[in-house]
DNA sequence: TACCAAATTTTGACATGTCAAAATATTACA
DNA sequence: TGTAATATTTTGACATGTCAAAATTTGGTA
């Protein structure tokens, strides 16, 4: 019914919407999926006339109801596919997003439903993103990253949104991992710079856009 | 590089020849996948400009080794993966057939090669069907069925080669699945007739299409 | 050997998704 | 408030895969 290209338009307007109620450009769109600014507005068009997104010209998108349902049904899949390939299969975290950004459009339901039986229907993923539900509800809980939280004391790694391959191996050599702890050794805003310390004793030094994509919940 | 039409195209093509040397008509693969004649002509030409078949107007294709090779690799995903489906993941063997129809355009060598590590290496599917070597060498043994083999004395069911869910349904509602031993109780040539008794002790009438379907190891 | 039926190929059309480049709208700023 | 820079949309083209229906080839048979 609806192709992996839909799908896909779907998940990043949806994941854009996570972060803030605007109307999104289909600029931002297409360079997120990085397609001609054209191909982005054709495909609105298309998403427009099948009820699933709101589009006004020069102005943005917007899900509809049946769209949001939809996308979450897609991130559904490509997160519990993720902790699949880490739990059951024992892939390296830093390999899974790029899995499952093909196999979530080719698993069934029944497949997936299996997937989440066998994980013990899971809450979050290998990166600490929450799970939407089967009926397609996600709960974003709100964290603080490295360059926001209280410096001194322990902090708990709880999800790190930048998922590329090699920022993830990079935490994983330095033991930076949701469930990990870590500490701030120094932070300046005016060099761009945080230094992390994790349990492993190794200090890493991260600029400032790495450091606010790790999210930690303060020590109690 | 290959889409997955490509992929299902020389798969169609690779499990017709397992059968038989012959060149194969257009109008076969057309039947087989479902497409309109003219469009099986259409992807044979796609195919032999870019080497994976060969291909006479009128007699019919063959695959070049580079085809070949391609079609045997798609063909171990599926047969890797349907095994997966039932082995780790617990599913009927009549529902993998189709889920694997969609998986093996989807999934990576990387994930691959851990399922077939994580299965032990297997050479058989759940239906018995012989699973392509990594590099792409399929070994097809040679077993009588039910109306080839001889008469009298328990036979182990090594294979079926009808994936149809239904039949594959009713097959293990009586016992019948690769493994087991089953003995023909009656062979009518003239009436089409198969009367097979599991070793649950239930009889199943089988017509000759299906009973054929059926390939077992005499017993020794 | 000529013709007919069946199979195959060709033709013209369409759907989906994509791009580059031209046209247009929006926004910011002078 | 007018204009320039920027973003967006439109246009025309292309690639892949598909179909229906017309044209062609093949092979058997009279």
């Amino acid at each position: 019914m609806t192709s992996s290209t839909v799908e896909d338009y779907l998940k990043c307007i949806y994941l854009i919407q996570t972060r803030s109620t605007d109307p999104i450009s289909t600029g931002l769109i297409a360079s997120q999926l990085k397609v001609a600014p054209g191909t982005a507005t054709a495909m609105m068009k298309t998403l427009s006339e099948s009820g699933l997104i709101t589009y006004e010209p020069y102005r943005g998108v917007r899900l509809t109801q049946a769209g949001s349902k939809l996308a979450a049904h897609v991130l559904r899949r490509h997160r519990v596919i993720e902790l699949f390939l880490v739990e059951v299969m024992g892939l390296n975290w830093s390999d899974v997003h790029s899995e499952a950004e093909l196999l979530e459009h080719a698993v069934s339901e029944l497949v997936l439903d299996r997937m989440d039986e066998m994980l013990g229907r899971p809450s979050v993923d290998p990166h600490g993103d929450p799970i939407p539900s089967p009926r397609g509800v996600l709960r974003e809980k709100e964290y603080p990253s490295l360059i926001s939280c209280p410096l001194g004391g322990l902090l708990k790694v709880v999800r790190v949104t930048d998922q590329s391959a090699n920022f993830l191996r990079l935490l994983e050599r330095h033991g930076i991992m949701p469930g990990k702890e870590v500490e701030i050794a120094s932070r300046e805003d005016a060099a761009d710079s945080v230094i992390v310390r994790s349990s492993s004793g190794k200090a890493l030094h991260l600029g400032f856009r790495p450091a606010a994509s790790i999210l930690v919940e303060p020590g109690e």
